[in-house]
DNA sequence: TTGTATGCGTTATCAG
DNA sequence: CTGATAACGCATACAA
């Protein structure tokens, strides 16, 4: 059966709906067995507010969104699942939505979110956004945004990210460590905050160690699978590397298969480094040393500050970026 | 900025609102003049209808829900996928839920959903129903809903799963045409549509050839990840298999993994078929085979079903169930 | 302690 | 052709 309303229970009562409403909002002002009485008819009738007359008035929902560019990436849904854990311990359904890397669908799926009043949004920017134009109208209306993973240039947000420069430095001084000199970086557009830190960390191990930045065993790749191919393809054929250090989890296994296709029948000195949260890693031949981001951590911290900032818990506290470390994984 | 009404409009241009609605809506009986007016100004100040007032006159919210036990997993995200296609074509936001194989979360995702008017749901049951009462009060409603890949037992709905008979029945013969002769089979809960069929088409396989069903050679498997692995190694210690077909996505992976463990120096003539749609299957060592179900196309064709009942295109068209082929991928 | 009236944004009905 | 009003379900300021 669908919903019975305040209305209907006034009636069967023989009150008014504001003393059916103050009565199950449990008003001070209400006389004790009246409150007892619709009470027990709310219950008895299986009564649920109904959530959408709620956000009409109130102008929320209490419920958040969260954007992210692929489900299928598995530091995605990873932080998607702590960002559930915080989320429904305190109340809050969490509603997701993938923007698939592409600006217009992000622009898309910010609307539909905020039209529909959810309390506050969680967003990793898609790959093809150049700035975060399309979010300010939201900032400057006080919407609720935590970034995290890809966030924006800008001061003013909240961020909760990984320490990518230093996952990406320990990658590649791993793999100077192991005797490489010629290390590939095959990374994401250069527009994504964590390209450029990883990019940053990269070059920052090869100078430590005296190594020179070799900008032609640099591939910067886009979100087609063919890129990763292309990118491998054309570096063992002109530059043989000895390394490869993969920039982003969803590179990092397009680029394995590549390699794996690419390297048949070559010397099996190359070393792969992958930046991912693939859970697979471990189980792949030739074994891939992963740099892991704490997905879950990324996707609880994120969410509980913006929960915070929805409950009003922080109070004068300003902006905040979180960095949260990295973990080498060597194999073998 | 917030939003801008159509009672702004009508104030901001001296007319009523109802007039402002009807030339919004392109109605016929309004001057074009005003017409014009209105709807210049309403893009001029950049307008947009407030969907929640809309659910809550109308009871709908054009869009559409959809719940699944995993993100994570690669065959639901494929759905997913295909779902988004379809809905993103004809119109349609795809507001997404995990249920993590409770039952308990599944039902709250229904009622959210619900109570927040989606028009219609999606959903692959989690692995701890025992039955769709949950679902009962929805369906007398005339919710409409549609079932993909683990559906219910009832004739009364719309389903639409991989034919999963024929891909188990495939994957054993596979094995059995090998020379296997001890096939292990480790599976999902029997609650389980999906598990029922393919433990039904590896037994018809083995009749076929003339091998016995040993049911000590048969595990069931929950959640927990630690339950592949103690199967396997039960099954490695006990039973001597020489090939074990995994018949659920999850286990597929869970069991990989626990064998590659288990297996270590054993010798290597166990051959391994999963049903999944894990997408480095082929980079595992050793390769791993696998039954694969056209996910997208399940989503895809989920999807039209449920637009079309939406939209009442299937006018007459009583319930149906549409069963597509998987697909076997030997390796190597 | 309870009831009445109003408004959230929109559309539909009914008058004019 | 246009305007006033009720209604969707709920909360609340104001009356009583």
């Amino acid at each position: 059966m669908s919903s019975v309303t305040i209305k209907d229970i006034a009636r069967a009562l023989n009150i008014s709906v504001s003393t059916v409403s103050r009565a199950l909002r449990d008003s001070y002002d209400i006389n004790a067995g009246t409150k007892k009485r619709v009470v027990e008819y709310a219950e008895k009738m299986n009564y649920r507010p109904n959530p959408i007359a709620l956000s009409l008035k109130e102008n929320k929902s209490r419920s958040i969104g969260v954007i992210v560019p692929e489900i299928a990436n598995t530091f995605f849904s990873q932080a998607i699942n702590g960002i559930e854990e915080i989320a429904c311990e305190r109340g809050y359904p969490v509603v997701i939505f993938q923007s698939h890397e592409l600006l217009e669908r992000e622009i898309a799926n910010i609307r539909h979110l905020f039209e529909r009043r959810v309390d506050g949004l969680l967003i990793s920017l898609s790959g093809s956004h150049k700035d975060i134009s399309h979010l300010e109208e939201y900032r400057r209306n006080n919407f609720p945004i935590v970034y995290f993973d890809r966030v924006p240039e800008t001061a003013e947000a909240h961020k909760v990210v990984a320490d990518n420069f230093e996952g990406a430095f320990k990658a590649t001084e791993h793999l100077i460590i192991r005797g490489k000199k010629r290390i590939a970086h095959i990374t994401s557009p250069p527009t994504l905050s964590i390209t450029q830190e990883r990019m940053a960390g990269y070059k920052s191990a090869l100078q430590k160690h005296g190594l020179p930045v070799r900008e032609e065993l640099i591939r910067y790749c886009g979100f087609r699978p063919e890129e990763a191919a292309e990118a491998i393809c054309s570096l063992l054929e002109t530059e043989r590397p000895d390394a490869f250090f993969m920039g982003s989890d969803r590179l990092a296994l397009d680029c394995f298969e590549a390699y794996k296709k690419q390297a048949q029948g070559r010397p099996e000195d190359i070393t792969l480094v992958g930046f991912t949260n693939l859970s697979v890693a471990h189980l792949l031949e030739p074994p891939l040393s992963t740099v892991v981001q704490p997905a879950i951590s990324i996707g609880r911290k994120a969410a509980e500050i913006l929960l915070d900032e929805i409950e009003n818990k922080r109070r004068g506290k300003g902006f905040e970026t979180v960095v949260l470390g990295t973990e080498l994984n060597i194999r073998p």
